[in-house]
DNA sequence: GACGTTTTTCACCATGTGTTGAATTGTGCG
DNA sequence: CGCACAATTCAACACATGGTGAAAAACGTC
């Protein structure tokens, strides 16, 4: 591209300030909170990082804006819970990977679980928002002994999810969903419902 | 403790080398590698941070030295292999879980894998330790279609990694050895030899 | 066309980082 | 003892980072 090196506002009308967001979120999903910074988002904008500054105020803030318009997990898994127990593990991975697998939340998602994953907000995860959130999602599909059978179906969705996107290793990543739905969902369905030891 | 200020060598003969080791083991399985600073792994070890460069070289050094003693996969997953598929799940699990479970090792790889998850070492990941280390063993114990069941089986260990020993979920982490290995084992056993769409 | 507002860059500052080189103190050996 | 050597700290450099405040350029409105 051109070196752009005018001092003052810009001709036209750009969204300067979508570019930097996108950029942001790009880079938080890539990176992680701490591998990116404000210099680079700058760059990748192609903008001064003080401007980075002047829309999103911190760097904090700046993350807290890409995120805008997370998933609520409780809302998205509603029709699967209603459906009852009988072919949820096929239900809960579908549902799940059209939420994934759609590019808008993807960055948003990954930008969390690097983060999370990364910068220690595991605390984050194993108090907030496993107990909290997909635990109550999850016991009402469960058959019996909750303590057992969500960490063992958390397990397997935490593992796709890292493969298939944060490393996104080849295989696993071009899987097509249904074909993961398909070889996963009856493991899902037997730590659901199954018979454990 | 006390404050140390004295400026030349310590009277004694503490090994403050293997301190620093230690030091830097913990750090590093914590915060990963960009969150591990040199003068942190020195306050821990109450030591000045030149005395960390002078032992081990650069920062990088100090990573290999910490990870020194790795375990070759292909060395302990051999006699698994050699049993063949039968019951190749269980067996699977549970030399895996009995390295992991051990603390010793469990640092040193908390540290790799907190810092590929983190530092955009997924490449390493997934272009080489997966396809050369683990693939080649899996594959060994596959029944066929291994472009299929290797991500399957890798997708379901990582996970139980990822909430075991990453995040420490505590249902996951305080579940005994042998129940995960008769509850996930048949599981892996399905990816490795059963009926898959 | 004049003027306030918004957008954008520039020049800095304070802090934290990896790393280096010299200086100081103890140990062990002749 | 004297002396080489190892262990340890201090002081500093060069650089990157998050953040700030002022100045310049375009826009919108009267």
């Amino acid at each position: 591209m051109s070196a752009r090196t005018s001092r003052g506002r810009r001709p036209g009308a750009p969204d300067t300030r979508a570019e930097v967001l996108a950029a942001a979120r790009a880079s938080f999903a890539e990176k992680g909170f701490r591998g990116t910074t404000i210099r680079a988002v700058g760059a990748a904008a192609g903008v001064d990082p003080a401007l980075v500054h002047h829309y999103f105020g911190s760097k904090d803030d700046l993350f807290l804006a890409a995120l805008e318009m997370p998933v609520d997990p409780r809302e998205v898994l509603a029709p699967v819970v209603a459906q009852g127990p009988d072919g949820a593990g096929e239900r809960l991975l579908r549902t799940f990977l059209s939420v994934w697998d759609d590019p808008d939340m993807q960055v948003r998602l990954l930008a969390v679980v690097r983060s999370v994953l990364t910068d220690d907000g595991g605390t984050l995860l194993k108090e907030g928002f496993i107990p909290v959130v997909v635990g109550p999602v999850l016991a009402q599909l469960v058959a019996d002994r909750p303590d057992v059978r969500i960490p063992l179906v958390t397990s397997q969705v935490v593992g796709l999810i890292v493969m298939r996107y944060v490393i996104a290793f080849p295989p696993m990543a071009q899987m097509p969903a249904e074909d993961l739905v398909a070889r996963v969902g009856p493991v899902l369905q037997h730590y659901l419902t199954g018979d454990l030891p």
